[in-house]
DNA sequence: CAACTCGGTGAGTGTGTACTCAGTAAATGG
DNA sequence: CCATTTACTGAGTACACACTCACCGAGTTG
């Protein structure tokens, strides 16, 4: 890479880091183009020399986090079967980018079509690893016969549903660590066998 | 009342009418107040002299629609103890109006807060009504004994999150139909005693 | 019926925002 | 060392939207 090229590069980050700062404060979608250069420090039009629009912008920033985040959870995750464990380690996962997540979950209904399939197809792939491992717990005959897909949109509809609304739920400090436990107990009670 | 009088007061109504009905196809937010007033058949800025702002014709609006609901959920629930029938009437009385309350369930953590403390409010009237069934539903052992307010968050977490993502559940038809019994029974579930 | 009131009108205003483009200067390449 | 390429600049453009206001005509009042 020449020096251009490097400078290129720099700019570019220097965008998405920007972006992803303030979308996790004011969310993307009350936040202008120019809010977003200018805390990158560069001119308005720049930004339009790298992301051809607003919505390019979005999708990659959000496509690097959420690409980050599965390739963590993948690790945590795959080697262990005990949905306990693998419970615990994604809410702590979340917790540690809540504010992220939180405007994710806040947006999310109000995404064009594409943007909400990618983050949607995302999740689907850490269902799918509960899905195993709950299904394997129900075959050793260690949790009740539940209707899997029904039982995992509770879960993650509730942690969704703290997300979205965490300024109603506390003042400051985290929704995830405040009811942490009580997520855990309630779907480990749904699992349960009677 | 004169004929000025009559006049005003059905003008009212038809901007609140046309507004409810573009709420429920495209929400309020995107939603211009040309629109509404295009829908209601007067001029744009006849809309301002009924209502000093957008914000103002919203609040209205939400306040008519959901004390009309507080009101049908109040005579459904108020005379049985039952959770399961509650919880059924519940969701009937939502499928009823679904689209509208999908929009609310998407737009809802974008509202202004005073906005959304109203809706909440709402919501935390009916989470009574359940918290009393449930509660003597344990004192009476037909339940277990369950952290009741955490339980019911993931009740109404879970039933808000088929809301706003409605569009990403079903191509047409209703979610709540759709996932009726699966909602009752991963709730009567979580209460049943082991 | 004349004077006045008042609900309604719709072109106009101000603002915020996504995106453009002519110009600049530094890097590159022959 | 000159010609060309290219990342970047920021004032400018087009548009959408909430809200205003001078004017109109039907309704009311004395």
């Amino acid at each position: 890479m020449n020096k251009r090229q490097i400078q290129k590069q720099f700019t570019r980050e220097k965008i998405i880091n920007a972006a992803k700062q303030i979308f996790i404060k004011r969310g993307i979608i009350n936040t202008a183009t120019s809010q977003i250069a200018e805390a990158a420090g560069i001119a308005h039009g720049t930004l339009f020399l790298h992301f051809p629009n607003k919505d390019s912008l979005v999708i990659e920033l959000l496509d690097i986090e959420l690409s980050k985040f599965s390739d963590n959870i993948k690790q945590l995750i795959v080697e262990t079967t005990d949905v306990n464990t693998m419970l615990e380690q994604y809410l702590n996962l979340i917790q540690e980018e809540e504010g992220f997540f939180s405007s994710l979950a806040r947006e999310l209904p109000s995404y064009k079509d594409e943007l909400r399939r990618k983050i949607l197809f995302r999740e689907s792939l850490i269902r799918e690893h509960f899905h195993q491992a709950i299904k394997k717990g129900i075959e050793q005959n260690a949790y009740a016969q539940v209707d899997i897909p029904g039982t995992l949109t509770f879960l993650f509809g509730t942690i969704n549903y703290y997300l979205s609304l965490k300024t109603s739920f506390v003042q400051d400090g985290g929704v995830i660590e405040k009811f942490h436990d009580q997520i855990i107990n309630t779907f480990m009670k749904i699992l349960k066998k009677n």
